[in-house]
DNA sequence: ATTACTAACTTTCGAGTAT
DNA sequence: TATACTCGAAAGTTAGTAA
């Protein structure tokens, strides 16, 4: 979250839709965040330089369109926000694809397979599931259910893990499951999921599928 | 919309819930922002300043709640994140109290009267019905569909309009209006309602009742 | 009309440090 | 541990102006 979004909020406001398109010139976008043309001029080419807008002149202005990636900051936002101003109860429903883990994730459950136990409550299956959400999702620290301490072994150095309680579903299946998140972590992209089972034999999950991850919160 | 929203939104993205109270140090808060220890701090002094928060000195880092001013900054960019986001059609609904306007509102109504009949296709009543909404309310210009243009009258200058189509209700009826924006406002904290007739008199409103607006868009 | 460059000005930041 | 002050350095803003 840096400042790009305070300018791209200000073009929002002023669409009817996502998907719609824009007409104002620097001059009018500067009056409106109260600074002068010259710095409306330079946000809208810093915009645009950083992948989040597009544009074209017109004669009386510039018309603007967000990109995916512009689009995608505000959803954050959005989806934040959500959880916050929501009635508690409100379940978070985060919807992604199945997708190819870098391999680690049987070798790291294994390594934490001790305190993972201690902590979840069950044996963890050796593996995860990593899951690529199809709309940015909420920052899920303050979701936090507990924590593996991290530890030394063999030179190497595994950090700590915090881990989300949820429950994953597809159609016609529901298992209890964890979301775990290295302590360091600030930009996560991927939910890498550990669970009792197998889920990839168990229901015949392959890459590509899509599932629902609903936190509890 | 300043600078401040970015830190009241890293603050609330590790609040569960808008009622809820956070522990976080300086520090903590500068890595989550990319800020150095120091700046966070005046961050939060600045906030603390501005009304926008509530905190006191724990052990640990500073507990951090909102206040209603703070809440609403908040609430005002989820808003309007919502109707940029919600599919086209999602109404969008405004609730808020009747008040007692400056008294102008039969003045203005008057002196714009043939300009507005010929906008909106009726005689409007002389008189506005001002609403102060409950909450933080979208920004409104996007769904302006027509304008009246400003002209001055014995020394004095009347400035141009601009409305919005709406549809006000309370329980057992619903009228047609048009809310009225004067073109070069930037915070509108109330609505002025212009209608074809007099709903004071016509539904027996009185200040302090709760209406609804829904935008037509 | 616009957009956007450069140079001077202004604000904001953070290292050092006090409390 | 914390928070938060001062002040030199860095970053951001805008007036003037070109295109």
């Amino acid at each position: 979250m840096h400042r790009s979004f305070l300018v791209l909020y200000e073009l929002s406001k002023r669409m009817k839709h996502r998907s719609g398109r824009l007409l104002i010139s620097s001059s009018e976008l500067g009056e409106c965040l109260g600074v002068s043309q010259q710095t409306a001029s330079r946000y809208l080419s810093d915009l645009e330089l950083g992948g989040f807008i597009e544009r074209s002149r017109g004669g009386r202005g510039q018309f603007i369109s967000l990109t995916r990636k512009g689009l995608d900051v505000l959803d954050g936002v959005y989806l934040n926000l959500k959880t916050f101003f929501d009635e508690i109860g409100t379940p978070i429903l985060i919807k992604g694809r199945v997708v190819q883990g870098f391999g680690e994730g049987a070798y790291y459950v294994k390594e934490y397979s001790k305190s993972l136990r201690e902590g979840l409550g069950f044996e963890p299956f050796f593996g995860t599931l990593n899951i690529k959400p199809l709309r940015p999702f909420p920052f899920l620290e303050k979701y936090v259910v507990g924590e593996v301490k991290g530890f030394s072994k063999g030179g190497r150095s595994f950090g700590s893990l915090k881990y989300v309680s949820a429950i994953l579903s597809s159609s016609g299946w529901t298992e209890d499951c964890f979301i775990i998140i290295p302590k360091r972590t600030h930009h996560l992209s991927e939910l890498e999921v550990v669970c009792e089972h197998g889920l990839r034999e168990k229901h015949g999950i392959k890459d590509g599928d899509l599932l629902q991850v609903e936190l509890k919160v």
